[in-house]
DNA sequence: CTCCCGATAT
DNA sequence: ATATCAGGAG
């Protein structure tokens, strides 16, 4: 069976299992989102949106972000870790936003690349969940580490695993794909000790027939 | 490649 | 007590 064959088989299963997937973090807005997305570096979705109710209710737009203190941000953001460059990329962020963009957004990948605090990954999340337009795959930790497993690259590198996937995942299933994954990688595929006796993807699992 | 950092699993 | 989780910038 060729790659391309085995993710679409992997992503009915998957989807047969978890429903159509939409993004967990939390947001009323795409700037929310972005700020989300940025908080979510190296951290859980689930501690972002611990955090974020707060944030956004003590910072309502992004003019309130572009004025609020280093100190009071920091505070709020603590738990998610990293807090004192997070908020310094929210708070530029929102300079910037609000200077170049009229405080929203911008609906374009290679100017999402640009701003403070957001790589590919925050990119793709932003223009997929929050645009609606595919530019790429989201790569977190998850499927990074389920595209090993599963026999889809041999990278280690998100960017070249993204390339990988790209070639073989069809574009329709890019992000849903990206956000199954995630999910089965939090609940079966963990990085430690996976869930293998329980998942529902060993038949054609390549990392589970080598245990 | 190193630094940024708290939370949680072991 | 220590390892591991979770991306981006310089």
């Amino acid at each position: 069976m060729n790659l391309s064959k085995l993710s679409t088989e992997h992503y009915k299963a998957l989807l047969n299992h978890y429903g159509s997937p939409i993004t967990p973090l939390r947001h009323k807005n795409i700037e929310q989102l972005a700020i989300a997305v940025i908080l979510s570096a190296q951290c859980t979705d689930a501690r972002v949106n611990q955090i974020t109710p707060k944030l956004f209710s003590r910072y309502k737009n992004i003019g309130d972000f572009a004025r609020a203190s280093q100190e009071e941000v920091e505070k709020i953001i603590y738990s998610a870790g990293f807090y004192k460059m997070k908020t310094m990329h929210i708070i530029a962020l929102a300079r910037i936003l609000e200077k170049n963009y009229e405080g929203k957004i911008p609906d374009n990948f290679e100017a999402l690349l640009k701003l403070p605090g957001i790589g590919r990954k925050s990119a793709n999340v932003i223009m997929s969940s929050g645009f609606n337009k595919i530019c790429g795959i989201v790569v977190d930790t998850h499927v990074k580490r389920l595209s090993f497993r599963l026999g889809y690259t041999s990278n280690k590198n998100p960017d070249k695993i993204e390339a990988d996937l790209m070639q073989i995942w069809p574009k329709k299933i890019w992000n849903p794909m990206s956000l199954l994954l995630i999910f089965h990688g939090r609940k079966f595929c963990k990085a430690q000790n996976p869930r293998c006796e329980t998942c529902f993807l060993t038949e054609t699992c390549r990392f589970f027939k080598k245990c």
